[in-house]
DNA sequence: ATGCCTATTTCCAATAGA
């Protein structure tokens, strides 16, 4: 099996790469973040004819997430139980079974600046998917996969100096992802095509994939079952070149049958 | 060359992203 993660930044601004993509890459099963479609505007017919079926889980302007398959997709859950909202429910969170696997696709709020309220609604909600995962990795095998907004170490930065200050890198953001591995969910590896950190975001701003200059914040958590079947994992840096990218690139996992 | 920000919207300028 061959599944992948990515954060594509409105899927109707990305929908000519993104097929290609599934073309190129066949995955089997895809979590998307930040389509930015209301579920009715996800571009479903388009994506059946690659042979996927979709679970949409979108609001409109921001947020957004999906789960795209072509080996079945079963048991289809919007959210999570305890899931807190800003103030009301945001689409952050879709999950669905496929292939004898439970996947998550999650869009993990990004917390704006320590100060802000967004950072607290940041923690919370790392906090109660923790332990909304509990029971579901009690139930089988499941991968947890999407953009976290998280680093977890310094060195899934390009410079750590630059993000003193800011979210995305302090003990409160990576304790609340360590208490989600403590559950019982590997961080599963990716290799980087080229150079010696798997970033997975670049800023468009300032050349920076050019230089480089990234953070690995998209991430795949696996139950042992997952992470003992894991043959290969790669961050797909093509899909971040040319023209018209989301400034994320997808994350590929191949599983042993 | 991979090439210097992008996507959204009842406000097309303001907001958000990380």
């Amino acid at each position: 099996m061959r599944f992948a993660t990515w954060n594509v930044n409105s899927v109707k601004a990305r929908l000519p790469r993104l097929l290609d993509w599934l073309a190129g890459t066949a995955p089997d099963v895809v979590c998307l973040q930040e389509t930015k479609v209301a579920a009715d505007g996800f571009p479903e017919k388009e994506v059946a004819e690659l042979g996927y079926g979709t679970a949409a889980y979108g609001q409109g302007r921001w947020n957004g997430v999906a789960i795209l398959s072509r080996i079945g997709l079963d048991d289809v859950r919007h959210g999570f139980a305890g899931e807190p909202g800003y103030p009301g429910p945001e689409a952050r969170a879709v999950s669905a079974r496929c292939g004898g696997i439970r996947f998550m696709s999650v869009y993990v709020p990004n917390g704006r600046t320590p100060e802000d309220p967004h950072y607290t609604y940041k923690l919370q909600w790392l906090a109660a998917l923790r332990d909304a995962l509990v029971p579901d990795l009690a139930a089988g095998p499941l991968v947890v996969a999407g953009d976290y907004n998280v680093a977890p170490t310094d060195a899934d930065v390009w410079d750590v100096t630059v993000f003193a200050g800011s979210t995305h890198v302090t003990p409160p953001e990576r304790a609340a992802l360590a208490a989600i591995r403590d559950i019982g969910l590997a961080d599963v590896p990716a290799r980087p095509l080229k150079g010696d950190h798997p970033f997975t975001y670049w800023d468009y701003r300032a050349g920076m994939f050019h230089q480089n200059k990234g953070m690995r914040i998209d991430l795949v958590y696996g139950s042992a079952e997952v992470a003992g079947r894991v043959s290969d994992a790669y961050v797909d840096r093509e899909a971040r070149k040319g023209k018209g990218p989301s400034d994320h690139a997808p994350i590929v996992v191949d599983l042993t049958d």
